[in-house]
DNA sequence: ACGCCCTCCTGTTGGC
DNA sequence: TGCCAACAGGAGGGCG
């Protein structure tokens, strides 16, 4: 489900819950998340105060005073602030109650995301420690796009979702960067020329950032941290619109599969 | 190293 | 109405 705009938007929503706040009790209701939440968790936290809450692709990080919370919200995962009394839903699998008397909650269906905790630099964890450069921040440019391209014969749709060369970016707004840059999908990555990188980086900086400023896109069930859904779906140009007409050419637009997920493009627009 | 495929899991949708 | 397959915002891991 989220990627990094919707990650970004769950953050900014329960930092002001968050922050400065202490741990009173960690409940966890189901421990199968992607990896198992170790039993020592509820002990680690409990106590200790939230110092900032950070994003780093699209995982979560809570600062607390001794270590790092390290979530992710996998496909169909979210965060939200409530008060303690509120019921429990279904797939709610772990909360951190709070010294105000409100509680985060985390609840994930599928069981995709993640709940680790580490007293070392989070930067270092094996699933950080790996992770491209932030896609909002300077070194994400043109050069850096046509240094990592260069050997590769992969489809540049599919790059994008490698995490180790790109952050941030999941299978909508693959698509939608794709679009907007008008580079077809199925390029080999190693074809982009110079400017094509540059366009392409530009397109995916602006589009994330456009999805932020909305609070992300809801197709199904996503919401932000105070329960409301994002609407930048109804600016998206081509992510689940196959067969309808492109939004800039009136051409239909396509559905194709790579890697066993969706791409979506206008063939007029896209070269 | 790279590229491809599979997997984890539940819920929804569409075809018959 | 029921049944069943396909598919859904991610990404680690294993294979050749």
């Amino acid at each position: 489900m989220p990627e990094l705009p919707e990650v970004e938007t769950t953050r900014r929503g329960i930092e002001p819950g968050l922050r400065g706040q202490r741990i009173r009790a960690v409940h966890v209701h189901d421990r199968r998340l992607r990896w198992p939440v170790t039993p020592g968790l509820a002990a680690a936290l409990r106590g200790q105060r939230v110092r900032a809450v950070q994003r780093r692709a699209k995982y979560l990080l809570l600062r607390l005073e001794r270590g790092t919370l390290i979530l992710h919200l996998g496909m169909s995962g979210n965060l939200r602030v409530l008060p303690r009394a509120s019921p429990l839903l279904k797939h709610d699998h772990l909360e951190l109650q709070l010294d105000s008397g409100l509680v985060l909650r985390l609840n994930d269906p599928r069981r995709f995301g993640s709940c680790l905790y580490t007293t070392d630099d989070p930067a270092r964890h094996p699933l950080l420690r790996d992770l491209a450069p932030e896609p909002l921040e300077p070194g994400f440019d043109g050069a850096y796009l046509q240094r990592i391209t260069r050997q590769r014969r992969v489809a540049i749709k599919l790059l994008l979702l490698n995490g180790r060369l790109v952050t941030g970016v999941g299978n909508i707004y693959a698509s939608e960067a794709l679009f907007r840059a008008r580079i077809r999908p199925r390029r080999a990555a190693r074809s982009l020329t110079a400017g094509e990188c540059a366009r392409l980086t530009t397109a995916i900086r602006r589009v994330l950032g456009a999805a932020i400023r909305v609070g992300g896109t809801t197709l199904r069930d996503y919401v932000g941290a105070d329960g409301k859904a994002g609407y930048f779906r109804q600016r998206l140009y081509v992510y689940e619109r196959a067969g309808l007409p492109c939004r800039r050419c009136r051409t239909p637009i396509r559905q194709i599969t790579q890697g066993q997920r969706s791409t979506y493009y206008c063939p007029r627009c896209q070269a």
